[in-house]
RNA sequence: GGGGAGGUACCCAAGCGGACAACGGGAACAGACUGUAAAUCUGUCGCCAUUAGGCUUCGGAGGUUCGAAUCCUCCCCUCCCCA
């Protein structure tokens, strides 16, 4: 193992908080596989760009020879985070859980080495607790010291619900640091008050205390909000090589440099100078080889070349669609599903969005003829082969 | 248990008997501009219909009325104050 002083030096950077520096300091100083752990919920198996920049921590606490844990929330998962939207989760089956397992190897072993990597399920140690073993967590926590927590006062001042439920996923969450004895737990800045609540725990119970370690959150795609499924402006580590090509191409040159950030070890002061476009370029093809393949990122950049900056149409098999009568632009739209309804088609053609062998139609009555195969493109980013 | 305030389209949020498919903002989509940038500007934004127009929407179920998102009854849900 590396000098505790070396290895603070990789795993500092690009952190926001340690709690206490000091206490990691100590820890690496014991010369011992430290246990790392990051907790994820199961009920968003995609995993996207937001959740890489604490992966990739992991992984560096992994490369020094600590060990790392994956803790998958099932149990927790059936609460519900208390992250602002509420919605009622329904309760997940073994199957279903067992399912999201697979989905999130498949993803994270992306990064993380399979060898040396363990996966666990809080519902493990936390199923097997008493109705009484939980009430009494509850003694743990008073009323103002959840109501402290950013997310709470927010909700409880704009006099939205927060049920108990949500008071108890901290104390419970904090239950895995004590059931798992971890060293070091990771999490979003915006976990901090869960990640102490595991110190305070294992406090209590006669354990050294669990450093906490807080990563930055990844804004996503609309540069403002975090990156989030539910917001719908996250880059998914399975979204097709074009299309998380596309996804990082769009985004503002400011993101990107955040994105260069956070996600790569680049230096920014080279990338700021270079080109915006050509910046950004080299980042998509590289998150793009990262999560596909060298070849997948090569293929993505040079379809994004031809569709967008040549526009050229790329190469794609015909689709064939069956139409009984009159073969109007607008049944064929929807009939290939580039437009959701015929209201919408007829707009879209309005609007002069859509594109048939590359003259624009302007007109709703337009008719394509049976038996012929059509180059179809609607806005910028549709295209379709169609045989009639 | 008592008193008060609310639930409106993807989200926020007006409307409070006819002119409402429902003001406004955001998101989204399209066009212009570009680096498919971002920002900006313009347009669209329930469904069907080429138009006229029709149909289904305002927590749920009934009712009053020529006519309801708007009034009444019951129910469900949320918030605040008092206990």
């Amino acid at each position: 193992m590396k000098p505790a002083e070396q290895q603070m030096k990789l795993l500092l950077r690009g952190v926001v908080e340690v709690i206490q520096e000091k206490e990691l300091m100590d820890k690496l100083s014991q010369k011992r596989p430290l246990r790392v752990k990051a907790g994820f919920d199961p009920t968003a198996p995609d995993l996207h760009l937001g959740h890489t920049v604490l992966l990739h921590k992991l992984k560096q606490f992994q490369d020094l020879g600590h060990e790392v844990i994956f803790l998958i929330g099932d149990f927790t998962g059936m609460i519900g985070d208390p992250s602002g939207v509420m919605e009622s989760r329904k309760s997940l089956t073994e199957n279903e859980v067992r399912e999201y397992a697979k989905t999130y190897e498949r993803q994270v072993f992306k990064i993380l080495d399979r060898e040396r990597t363990k996966i666990r399920f809080n519902s493990e140690w936390l199923g097997k607790l008493s109705s009484l073993d939980f009430i009494k967590l509850g003694t743990m926590m008073t009323v103002a010291r959840m109501l402290e927590r950013d997310d709470f006062q927010k909700r409880y001042q704009e006099q939205r619900p927060i049920s108990i439920l949500e008071f108890y996923y901290p104390l419970i969450q904090g239950y895995d640091s004590v059931a798992l004895k971890s060293d070091v737990e990771l999490g979003g800045t915006d976990q901090k008050f869960n990640l102490l609540v595991g110190r305070e725990l294992q406090r209590t119970r006669g354990m050294e205390p669990q450093v906490v370690m807080t990563l930055p959150l990844l804004e996503g795609t609309d540069g403002v909000r975090k990156m989030s499924k539910s917001y719908g402006n996250y880059i998914a580590l399975e979204d097709p090589p074009a299309e998380m090509f596309g996804k990082v191409m769009s985004v503002s040159d400011t993101l990107m440099l955040r994105y260069y950030e956070l996600l790569t070890d680049h230096d920014l002061d080279a990338i700021r100078a270079m080109h915006p476009m050509e910046a950004k370029l080299k980042l998509a093809e590289e998150l793009v080889s990262r999560y596909h393949s060298k070849g997948a990122a090569i293929e993505a950049r040079r379809d994004f070349d031809q569709k967008f900056r040549k526009k050229e149409f790329p190469a794609q098999q015909a689709a064939r669609i069956d139409i009984e009568s009159g073969a109007d632009v607008v049944q064929v739209l929807v009939k290939v599903g580039m437009a959701k309804s015929k209201s919408e088609a007829r707009r879209l053609i309005q609007q002069g969005a859509v594109d048939v062998d590359g003259r624009r139609i302007t007109d709703i009555n337009h008719t394509l003829s049976l038996g012929k195969t059509y180059q179809i493109k609607v806005g910028k980013k549709q295209f379709a082969s169609v045989s009639l």
